[in-house]
DNA sequence: CGTGCCCTTGAAGATCTTCAAACGCAGTGG
DNA sequence: CCACTGCGTTTGAAGATCTTCAAGGGCACG
C-alpha cells in the first residue's frame, strides 16, 4: 500500500502519472478545533480531502436552527462538485478536532479532471454515496421515531469513527447532545433523556461530549421495536 | 431549438456528433398509468430520460411504509448512476400517468460516456441537483412542522408541474392525500385536515387526486409562520 | 347499480417539545 | 490553590402537535 493510501477515494483507478500529478498539485492545510474551513453560501474555492481529524458539515434552516449534515473523516472528500462547478458551498465545514487536509484549488481541479477523467468518475461515486445517505436520512426522518433515529445514528458513528475500548466502542471525537439532536431532528433534551435511559439499561456510557456504545445489539433492538 | 430539446439536461454541451450518436442509440418506451418501470433492488439495466408524462420514485422504509422520493417529469433523467455503475436501483419507478421515455442500456451508456465525457458531466450535475433536493428535504423534515412541509411541497409541485387554470395553478397530474403524506413524512389524515382548512381559507381547492393552488402568497405565509 | 378507492371528520391519546431550574466539570484568572 | 464562570448536561412538569383508530360519505368506474 502506498503512503498516500488515504487518497484512494479520489485516486483509485487513476494512472500512476495522474496520481503523481494530483498529489504534486495538492496544497496542505491544518485546522484547530472549532476552526471554520468554509461557510455555506461562499463561492467554492477548492476541493478538500481529509488526511486526519474530523470536520462537521452543517446547514442553516430557515429559522436559524443548525442541522448537522454529516461528519467528514480521513479519506473523505468534501466540496468536490461545488469546486468543479464554481458554485456556492452548500454547507459550512468546521473542525471538531485538530485536522489536516489536502486541497486542490478550483482551476487545478478542473485541469486534473479534464486530463484524468477517472478523477471525475471518483467524485461522481462520492456524490452518489452522499445522495444515498441523504435519502436514507430523509426516509428515517419521515418514518421513524426519535429513539430509533438516535440509536441508528450512534451505530453509524460507531462504524465511521468508533475506537474499541474495554467493553465498548467509543465514538472517537467530541460529540455533544446538541450535535446528536442536530443529526436526528430532535432536541438536546430528548437526546439527553434517551441517553440517560440507555445508560441505566447498560446500552451506552455517556459523558461530556463523549459516548461509548456498550451494547450494539441493544441499540439495534431499540431501532427495531418501533 | 432542436426538436429533441427535452434532452438538454443530458446533452447540453455535447458535440453535435455526440448528440446524434446518443439519440441514435436510444430506445423508446411507453408506460400506462400505474405501470412499473423498475423496482428498488433490481440490478440497473438502463438510464432513462422522460419525454412526456410523469413517474413517481418511491422507497420502502424498514417497516414497509412507502416514502415518495420525487416525481420525474419531461426532460428529467432517472437512474443515471445506477446504470453506469451496474448497481441496484435505489428506488421503484412507477408511472402516475401515461408516459413515454427514452432509455439507454447499460453498456451503450458506458460507451457513450467514455466517448463523450460531457455526458458524464451532465449526469454528475443531475445527481448534484438531487443531492441538494434531498438535503433540503431532510433539513425540512428535521426542523419544520407538518403544515410548513405540506405547503412547501405544494408550492414546489406547482413550479414543477403546475398548469395555470382560471384563478389558480393546478398540479397537472394525479396526486392523492396519501402521496402528499408520503412526500412530507406525515399521515393522509393530517394532510386531509390541512387541505380542508386551507380550502376553507381560500388557499387551495382540493378534489379527488387533484389540488389547485388558489393563493401562492397564502401558502408562503403558512410556510413562514412556524 | 354496486363496489372499490379516496377522502373526511371526530375523539382519544402517544410522542415529543418547550420552559424552567439546577448540577457539575473544565478551564481561567486571581 | 481556590473561586469563578461558562458550557454542556440533567430532569421535571405542562402542554402542543400529530398520530391512531373508528366510522362514514361520495365519486368514478366497471
Amino acid at each position: 500500500m502506498s503512503p498516500k493510501d488515504f487518497a484512494s477515494n479520489l485516486l483509485q483507478g487513476v494512472s500512476e502519472e495522474g496520481r503523481a500529478a494530483a498529489l504534486k498539485r495538492a496544497v496542505s492545510r491544518r485546522l484547530d478545533r472549532k476552526q471554520v474551513l468554509f461557510r455555506e453560501g461562499e463561492t467554492a474555492a477548492a476541493m478538500y480531502l481529509l488526511e486526519a481529524g474530523r470536520l462537521k458539515l452543517t446547514q442553516l434552516a430557515a429559522d436559524g436552527q443548525e442541522v448537522l449534515v454529516r461528519f467528514v473523516g480521513p479519506g473523505d472528500l468534501c466540496a468536490g462538485v461545488a469546486a468543479l462547478e464554481g458554485s456556492a458551498y452548500p454547507v459550512t465545514a468546521r473542525a471538531v478536532e485538530p485536522t489536516s487536509l489536502l486541497l486542490w484549488p478550483r482551476d487545478v481541479l478542473r485541469e486534473l479532471c479534464q486530463r484524468h477523467p477517472q478523477i471525475q468518475t471518483n467524485i461522481l461515486r462520492a456524490i452518489t454515496g452522499h445522495l444515498q445517505d441523504s435519502m436514507t436520512r430523509a426516509r428515517e426522518l419521515a418514518t421513524e421515531r426519535v429513539a430509533s433515529r438516535v440509536a441508528r445514528t450512534l451505530l453509524r458513528l460507531a462504524q465511521q469513527s468508533g475506537r474499541p475500548v474495554d467493553g465498548g466502542i467509543l465514538v472517537d471525537h467530541p460529540l455533544s447532545r446538541q450535535e446528536l439532536a442536530e443529526m436526528t431532528g430532535t432536541t438536546l433534551y430528548t437526546v439527553s433523556r434517551l441517553l440517560s435511559a440507555w445508560e441505566d439499561a447498560g446500552l451506552v456510557e455517556a459523558g461530556r461530549e463523549r459516548v461509548t456504545i456498550r451494547s450494539v445489539e441493544g441499540l439495534e433492538a431499540v431501532v427495531e421495536d418501533e
